[in-house]
DNA sequence: AGGGGGACCTGTGCGC
DNA sequence: TGCGCACAGGTCCCCC
């Protein structure tokens, strides 16, 4: 259930495992995932080595020693499980995976894609709704690709300026809410994130984006900046946990200040207010009425 | 042209 | 225990 720190968070417990390795063997076990897999999927990725994996918004690539890009997303439900070169079973669901039976993991229901590597390692790409999707581009064209062409700035980049969101949002009409879930402007923001960033900022999500350029333009990017930072910390240090016990990748614990906390007691110091959730745009927004103006 | 709402899926948790 | 409903961290596409 990954936004960017997620996604940041599994890139980097893959990237040890993946990087200088070469695909052995690919068992694609669908025709789609929310679309289809390119044709040639599998045969593409055969005998290829992963040079690098990158990310880019909630995007991973992986770069192949021919050239080519392995895109993946996870959608809202992905999960990439790990089993090591020594057979350490590194799956999180007891139910369905037995860890004294590590060649099991990549059998269950919703486990779609299974790389196995030339080292031994397996990784298994699991998606219960399948709203992720693999597809495969060329480094060259990578920034024409129609997934990424159109994408913002990286909300912990340097473009991430005042000035850049004063100028985004100018003359927008729409709730600062929707502005910034809208992945043009600034890539990689999903509804946690966006609450978040909006309560640190003291910014209610109904204020209309346009409403935004001064001073509170300046506390947004800030708060942006940080609440991303700080969550792909939080998502390092359980990592480390994680790949030693049982390698699930793509969900860790964190700490919200108003996501899914309506009812309860603002966590602002000296605030009386309550953690209200209204629907906007059909998704929940979790805000303080009295801190966020 | 931009923005809101539905569509795509499965799983889970809750109230009755 | 079972059923139906609301809801879930994303994004695309269509229509107004």
């Amino acid at each position: 259930m990954p936004e960017l720190p997620e996604v940041e968070t599994v890139r980097r417990g893959l990237e040890p495992v993946l990087v200088g390795q070469q695909i052995k063997h690919v068992q694609q076990r669908r025709a789609d995932l929310r679309f289809p897999f390119p044709p040639d999927f599998v045969s593409r990725l055969k005998g290829r080595k992963v040079e690098a994996l990158r990310r880019r918004a909630k995007y991973m690539l992986a770069e192949l020693d021919d050239g080519a890009v392995l895109i993946m997303h996870l959608g809202m439900s992905g999960r990439f499980y790990i089993v090591a070169p020594n057979g350490q079973a590194t799956a999180p669901d007891t139910r369905v995976y037995d860890s004294a039976h590590p060649e099991e993991i990549g059998e269950g229901k919703h486990d779609h894609v299974v790389f196995d590597l030339a080292n031994g390692a397996r990784v298994v790409y699991c998606d219960p709704r399948r709203f992720g999707l693999m597809t495969l581009s060329d480094r060259d064209s990578l920034e024409d690709h129609p997934l990424l062409a159109a994408m913002g700035v990286e909300p912990t980049g340097n473009a991430l300026t005042p000035d850049y969101l004063n100028t985004a949002f100018r003359d927008k009409k729409t709730p600062i809410k929707a502005a910034l879930l809208d992945q043009r402007i600034i890539a990689g923001l999903g509804n946690i994130y966006v609450c978040e960033a909006l309560f640190y900022a003291g910014i209610s999500p109904k204020r209309l984006a346009k409403s935004i350029p001064g001073k509170r333009s300046a506390r947004l990017t800030e708060a942006i900046r940080t609440v991303i930072r700080r969550a792909i910390e939080a998502g390092g240090s359980s990592l480390r946990d994680y790949v030693q016990t049982d390698g699930e990748l793509g969900y860790f614990q964190h700490e919200f200040a108003v996501y899914g906390r309506e009812g309860e007691k603002c966590v602002a110091k000296g605030c009386s207010g309550m953690v209200k959730r209204i629907v906007q745009s059909g998704r929940s927004s979790f805000y303080c009425p009295k801190c966020q103006r």
